[in-house]
DNA sequence: GGAATTTGGTTGCATTGGAAACCACTTTCC
DNA sequence: GGAAAGTGGTTTCCAATGCAACCAAATTCC
């Protein structure tokens, strides 16, 4: 018997070379033209949307883990496109948020980011599009419902 | 004007999120239990596929660049996992294909794998699972389509 | 109030991963 | 036939990544 298993219908393997092919074609504009990291340009879009943050708001809003924060973080700062300033009710903590000169480059980058979205849309209905995102939400949602609990006890099952 | 690119709605981030953690979740399988690496795990499933085959050819398969195949079939063969022989018609080239214990590896992870992707994929029906596939499919058409020739010109528009 | 634990964040170290140089062979083109 | 260009594959070097240890402050628990 032949396998079953064929890497090119293997959904992890599918998710992953996309995801792969997708990254490397969108970097070219915020790698190749503004020198940003992954980690970089993820924090810059969330601080740009929510303001001000700390960093480990950043982690829970970027899926990135809290050293790549820190060094994106560190980073931007370098470049001083992001300031920090001290968090009162926590002093361990420091409040992030873009500079003038951060926002203005988030500004120029943002509309090409969203024309390369589109073209590669582009050939997806409107309905698709919806059918897409939401395949994609239950897919996140049913790896976490498989996620082992870190005492090893499994969670109780959902509502049915 | 608020931002209209918000991270969590931007397929960019939403693909990498997501391959990123099925990639976390099904190495728990081929790494943890059998020491694999994603390279691997995929030259693994593709020569078990396929038989005998050209590094090149592995290349192609596995959407891994030549330098990831090399050191892959490296950590295989050292492992006596697969075996090489020489190419007769290209004496640059050689032939890979599994040994029995490699062989006999596939055939114990296979399972695991296959149950695993049934497992994230459960709470989607037959229809969604095609309507998904189908999705993956033309979103990697067409960031080919996207993509830039090397040599800078476009390639002509496909058949409207 | 103070030891013990947890949490926010950074740093050091070992490994991974990619780009480019490289070697050996093969093909192309005169 | 031989120089030049191309191809299959490996190695080298450097940057990115991840893990674990770490520091400092805050919280918990007696």
């Amino acid at each position: 018997m032949p396998n079953s298993l064929s890497l090119a219908r293997f959904l992890p393997y599918r998710c992953n070379s996309l995801a792969r092919k997708i990254s490397v074609s969108l970097s070219r504009i915020y790698s190749d033209h503004f020198g940003l990291s992954i980690p970089q340009w993820r924090v810059l879009v969330t601080l740009a949307e929510y303001g001000e943050l700390q960093a480990r708001q950043v982690t829970e809003l970027t899926t990135l883990d809290k050293v790549q924060v820190s060094r994106a973080v560190a980073g931007l700062a370098e470049r001083s496109l992001l300031l920090r300033r001290s968090c009162d009710r926590d002093s361990r903590a420091s409040l992030l948020r873009l500079s003038e000169s951060g926002l203005a480059m988030f500004r120029r980058i943002e509309p090409e980011a969203l024309a390369w979205e589109e073209a590669l849309l582009a050939p997806l209905q409107a309905r698709e599009r919806d059918t897409l995102f939401n395949l994609l939400d239950r897919l996140d949602l049913q790896l976490q419902a498989m996620a082992p609990t870190p005492d090893g006890t499994e969670r109780p099952e959902s509502a049915a």
